[in-house]
Parts: structure tokens; sequence; C-alpha cells
DNA sequence: CGTTATATTATACGGATGTTTCGAAAGTTC
DNA sequence: GAACTTTCGAAACATCCGTATAATATAACG
């Protein structure tokens, strides 16, 4: 059924079946007949929509970038600054499988951004975005007068980066993965010790915002067809 | 020259060819050729020393970790049990280019985990080692009286892994690598804070210990033979 | 309704990988 | 010194990769 399929549409769920694809088999596992198959096509018809193996690597991350951004926004905007804080990190934290998926999706970029410059600027992108989103909330907390003033915030921040991939990597493979109340707790014993906020931490549980993941999470229309 | 040459250190050529070979390439760059090529020899020979690529994986991870063993267990002798703590702990860590490179092998393994089961479970057997070894020096420390009784070992030493792999991930792969003294100072930090120990840490530097490095370091006689 | 445009499949290509095979070279042994 | 055994190189093999191309199917359009 040519020119009826909307091809920005049909793009994206490309994108999404490629998102997917990682989250299941590893970047080691992403290959363009992987990704097709995922979507419910062949590899000719993704080569249609995307360029070339690196743009599609790019773009997905884009794509998985996009899809985390707008939970982070929403918790920023907590009332309690340190609050903010906390959720954001819980936010980055593999908590639950979807949360896994998404650190099985970057963990790969670290291995290939060794030998692949276009997935290692990707990466360091990805890294100034994150580190600087943390500043930014440790700053704002300072402003509001939840956490004292001669707090180095590079360096809090980075402490905190690296506290989260470290929670990652040891959940995700060594075997020895942490509950999600070690990880929430180790994070919470960071924040108290290293930041000394003025107020003790909510004890209040906050929800995930839950959202009707409707929109590339699904195998694509096409897929489903084939499946019957 | 065939029933001249040693079998088993041959063998051990190829292992610390192979090692040589991911800390420079990554994982991803370690083929059957790459390795051959670095020992000075061709794929056939390589064979005839070692029966698969999954073997000379596990086999060249066996010979990195006796590699770093050595000097841990040097550290772990110090009088001082928080110092003994904190310089394994700097062993750990990316300092220099050796170290870096360390972690590229490592790194390498955290991607080639996801499918491969035998890299899994070896990498899962590093961590116990790892986890283990943290564990066992805070207990040390507790029994010396350096640490105080009530800390949640098993909690503070994977806080600890986490710290170092996120250290070390950071360094690596973020584009924001952190300097040497950054990286010591985080270690500093976590153990101050949330170890407490009842004396102040050591101001005096200690030193790696400087092995002679030429074996395994150095291109195999053969490969040198050639370059000539 | 025939023409045209394009979405999609099927297939092929060149290159890289791990593995296998075969033979030549070189000591060892009798 | 001839037969044997081991070492090692060269090349082939099957498989997978990303990419390119030709053929097919199908809806849109004049």
């Amino acid at each position: 059924m040519p020119k009826k399929v909307d091809h920005k549409l049909r793009r994206e769920a490309f994108l999404a079946a490629a998102y997917r694809t990682i989250k299941k088999k590893g970047l080691e596992g992403m290959t363009v007949r992987a990704v097709a198959r995922e979507a419910g096509f062949t590899t000719g018809a993704l080569v249609h929509y995307v360029d070339s193996m690196d743009k599609l690597l790019v773009e997905s991350s884009e794509y998985a970038a996009r899809y985390v951004r707008g939970d982070m926004e929403a918790m920023e905007a907590l009332p309690d600054k340190v609050e903010s804080l906390r959720q954001v990190v819980y936010l980055s934290l593999p908590l639950d499988e979807e949360r896994r998926g998404n650190w099985n999706f970057w963990m790969g970029f670290w291995e290939r951004s060794v030998r692949n410059a276009t997935v290692r600027k990707l990466t360091h992108t990805r890294y100034s975005e994150w580190i600087g989103r943390v500043e930014r909330l440790i700053r704002t907390a300072q402003a509001a007068g939840d956490l004292p003033d001669d707090i180095d915030v590079k360096r809090a921040a980075r402490m905190c980066v690296a506290l989260v991939d470290g929670i990652a990597t040891l959940t995700m493979r060594s075997g020895f993965p942490l509950s999600a109340d070690d990880q929430r707790r180790m994070v919470d014993d960071w924040i108290v010790t290293s930041l000394r906020p003025t107020h003790p931490l909510s004890t209040v549980r906050i929800e995930r915002p839950r959202r009707p993941r409707s929109n590339g999470t699904q195998p694509h229309e096409a897929a489903m067809a084939k499946a019957v």
C-alpha cells in the first residue's frame, strides 16, 4: 500500500523497534535484520526509512532520551527540591523491568563507544545532559534553602552520576542484583551523608507517573498482522 | 622448531596477547586474528594452544585476575586496616594508563555477558571475589577497632563496589574523565562519611608496588623477531 | 482502466568473524 | 640419515554483518 503510509510515523516505528531490540538483546544483538524483524518488515524496508546503521543508533538513542525526559521534568516540578533530586535519580535507577531494559540500552553504548566515533560522541552528549541536570537540581535545591551552600556542586553531581552508574552495573551485570529498596536506600544514604539536606528526607512514597505506553513499546501493527 | 617450545609458556604468551589486545581495542576488537598478530603468530598457531574463542576469553580473564591479585594482597598486609581498604580500592580505580586498560577489559565483559553464558558466569565469579574481598577488608578493620561495629558490612561493600564501577564508567566512557585526585577523593569521602573510621585517614601517600612487568606485558619474543 | 510511483521483498555483494583443514618446516628419535 | 612428530602458516569454509540492487506488489492518479 504505497503512498498511504505516513513516512514519519513508520520511521518512528522503526526507531521504537530498534529500541526494543536493544532492550531485549543488548546492542550486540541489534542488527539490521533483527530490528527489521522486530518491526515486522525486512531489511530493505528499514533502509527505506533510515539511511544507515549509524544513523539508526543515533536516532534510537534520541528516541530513548525523549522517552525518559518527560518523567524527569515532571519530578523537577515538585515543591521540595531535595525530593526533586531524589526522585529524578530514582527514575534513572534499574528498579523495574522497563528501566533495566533502558540500562541494557545504555551499557551497550558504553562498549561500542570504544571503537565507534559516532556512538562515542553520542554517549558524551547524553552524559553531558545528565550531569548538567543533576548539577542544576542541586543548585536549585541550594537556592531554595534545602541544601547547604558549601557543596562543591560539580563534584557532588559527578559522584551522584557515578553512584547511579555503579548501582546499575552491579544490578545488571554482577550476578548480585540490588533490590529496588537497596538501590533507593543507597541513593538516600548518599544524599543524607554527602549533601546534608536542611530538612529530613520525605517518607512519603512517590509513584512514578504511569503514562499510557501505547506509542512504540508495542510491536508495530504490521508486525502484529504478521504474527496472526 | 617443534618439541623445543614450552607448551605452557607459549600458551601463556597467547593469553597475555589476548589481554593486551582487549586493553588496547576493547573486547569487540579481540578477534582470533588480532590476538594471533599481537602474539606474533597466525591463527593456526593460536588454535594449537587454545581450543576456542570462549576458552580464550575465560583464560585471559583468569590471567588478568592473577595479574592484579598480587598487588591487592600486598596492600592487605598494611598495619592500618582502614588504609588497607583504601589502598585496595585505589588499586581498582582507573588512575593510570595501565589500570584504564584493565577497565577496558572488564567493561567489555559487561557487554558480552548479555548474550554469552560463559562470559556471564565468569563476570559473576569475578564480582563475587571482589565483593568478598571488600567485605573481608571492612570486617578486618572492624576487628582491629579502626571501624565502628554498627556498619552493615554487606551493604557497605556493595556500595563501595558500585562506587568504583561508577567512577570507572564515568572516567572511561562519559567524556568527562575524573582526574586521579578526584577519584581518590571520592573514595576517601565515601570512607569517611559512610564508614566513619575511628582514626582520621592517613595523609602519607602510598606508592603502588612497582614490579618488573617483563612477563606478558611486552610483545612475545617471536613478535619482536618479526618486527625486526 | 492503464499508467505511474513507491513500499516492500528477495537476493546478492563484499568484508569480517570463528573454525577447520592441509601442507610445509623443523627438531627429535631411532 | 630416515622416519616421525609437533609447530605453525596459508588458505578455505560457513556464517553473519551492513549495504546495494533488482524485482514485485499495490495503491494513487490522470
